[in-house]
DNA sequence: AATAGTATTGCAAATGTTTTCATAAATTAG
DNA sequence: CTAATTTATGAAAACATTTGCAATACTATT
């Protein structure tokens, strides 16, 4: 065995190959104008016959950029996010970068150590979602001068970067249809709002309209609900079952809504006749489902594309400094919201 | 400005500080055991102190794994594989790899040159959906020995390992649910099956139990639609137009069942009283949708799970050689599928 | 007190690229 | 036909680590 001719393929394997020095190898690949065409065209053949790939890993230990941004969402599974990490990871991938994803299940000391795992890659940019984040994490990316986005949550104060949308607002607007609609008693059914300022936002804004308008909360209508169909379910089930029950419900989020939605099937309750139901998203399916659900349309692909464009631009340096970008929220009416007789 | 120190915080910038060789530093990370006790409480502090975050992409130049596994998928924000890619990414998590994720939205080129860039990254291993994949990707992991896995479909030939449920299987079953409650004019409302084996197994699957059970399947009752509620919707809205509909539908998955479900109910139509509908998937809020949804369990989370340690062990060194695993499918019968009377 | 281990540490080579600088060849100008 | 450019290539340093080997400092044994 010639110990020359290991099955190594690097860019020395290519170079000898095409009978030309690895320096020439590396140009015809970074700056092909400086290399003669005949000789581009043996390292290419020679980089085919081979099956030779480059290393990015060996390129980013020059300072070049390692061409993947990292993405940390509370859980990737959930309709709210899927839409949001799709839309971004297209539209980075435009410019070329390739996403690192990991979740942390609403646990921001995981989310700490992803982002340091992160780092760790070096990863160019990262996008995390909201504004809730351990001052750990924040200390990290300032100190690591890492480019950064927040999404979701529009603050014209945010630390960070951000796109998304006043989910405060989004509270109120639904809010604001109930009681526009007549309704006095009304019940709530939201996610748990600890290290989540989107919901806590969200909640916030409709309790203020709410008692604004004279409606009525009651304690046993105000329930929490973890991110699930099924749990929301159940949560409205016990909402619906009380002896005097609340003639509309608002839902921090579509997944909820379509809970209730179902709870009030369940027990032979016409919607939006007996029951109003009005959610905050616009997932997919939202449209579809009968009736219609009422909700506020959060525009997440939008937020997803902004942000990807967003963080490629700074990285790529075609734009600078921190920006804070609004995605406007818009009531739709559909069929489950219906005036108070 | 001590040309010195310079704000690069490397290796060499902890050493430096910590008063001890760069070699040093570097054992104390991969084998603290080989260094005293308080040479390594030195470092540490000079770690904390200059924020020092460890350069991957330098450790992988050494033959060292890089650390993350790449993942493509059809396209992240189906429920189908949000979950799947969720599961993948937790186990995974715990053996400390990162995912890269890509989405080629059936185009099986484009996932040959996402493949491509995951090789560039010099992935650990990758894991595919399915198992239509072009010759060139195919050929592009035997010629590279990465760690491959197909995911969703179970095939006792597949080239790559694989884990994943009989998708073949899942359409017989639902079929013969249908002719076992005496339906005999059924409609279906399936995805485009081209580059699509897991969707073309069930179609096949699901045609041969209804030829064989005497089904008739008129051919304006076959058809196509995105995965999309939408869609779907619209496309189960010409089937029950028709001035003859047929007394069940079989759909390809439990997103296009809902959509069938929803044009049931705003066509007046009872499920399933009047119309029967099954599904395949058993996804998120099947259970929960009134009625229930009747339909084929594919075991996403299981899939993802048992996937993801599969590959992180084949790639620790743990395990070896191609391995194929079948998850089970399962009818769940709920309550959208009533006999024929 | 000398020897043999053993526990620590540092030096330097290696990893797969990119890039600066220098050199050689080819082309153009004078 | 020579000088001045321009074009094309190679040599070597740099990037941030890891690791085999050698050197040093301790510790235990006899």
């Amino acid at each position: 065995m010639t110990d020359i001719k290991k099955d190594k393929v690097d860019m020395f394997a290519v170079a000898k190959r095409a009978k030309v020095s690895i320096s020439t190898v590396s140009r015809s690949f970074n700056h092909p104008d400086l290399v003669n065409l005949a000789t581009r065209k043996k390292i290419d053949t020679a980089v085919r016959k081979l099956g030779y790939i480059r290393n990015r890993a060996a390129q980013t230990m020059h300072g070049i950029r390692s061409g993947t941004i990292g993405l940390v969402v509370p859980t990737i599974d959930h309709a709210i996010f899927a839409e949001v990490i799709q839309a971004l990871s297209d539209s980075v991938d435009e410019h070329g970068f390739t996403i690192l994803i990991a979740s942390h299940g609403y646990d921001l000391e995981r989310e700490y150590a992803v982002l340091r795992k992160f780092l760790e890659h070096r990863v160019d940019g990262v996008a995390l979602i909201g504004e809730d984040h351990s001052e750990e994490t924040y200390d990290l990316i300032e100190r690591q001068y890492i480019h950064a986005i927040s999404l979701w949550n529009y603050n014209e104060d945010s630390r960070l970067s951000c796109v998304g949308s006043d989910n405060k607002l989004a509270g109120c607007l639904a809010a604001q249809h109930l009681i526009d609609l007549g309704h006095l008693e009304i019940g709530l059914v939201f996610p748990p709002t600890v290290d989540n300022d989107r919901a806590r936002e969200r909640r916030n804004g409709a309790q203020s309209v709410l008692t604004k308008g004279g409606a009525r909360v009651y304690p046993q209508w105000d329930i929490e609900s973890t991110y699930s169909i099924a749990d929301a379910k159940d949560a409205a089930l016990r909402i619906l079952k009380t002896e005097h029950r609340p003639s509309a419900i608002l839902c921090g989020n579509d997944v909820l809504a379509m809970g209730v939605l179902y709870a009030a099937r369940s027990c032979n309750l016409n919607v939006p006749e007996d029951l109003s139901i009005i959610g905050i998203g616009d997932f997919k399916g939202s449209n579809e489902v009968e009736p219609g659900l009422t909700t506020i349309r959060l525009p997440a692909r939008e937020i997803g594309r902004q942000a990807g464009e967003y963080l490629s631009r700074s990285i790529i340096g075609e734009s600078v400094g921190r920006r804070r970008v609004s995605c406007n929220v818009e009531l739709i009416v559909r069929g489950t919201c219906k005036p108070k007789p």
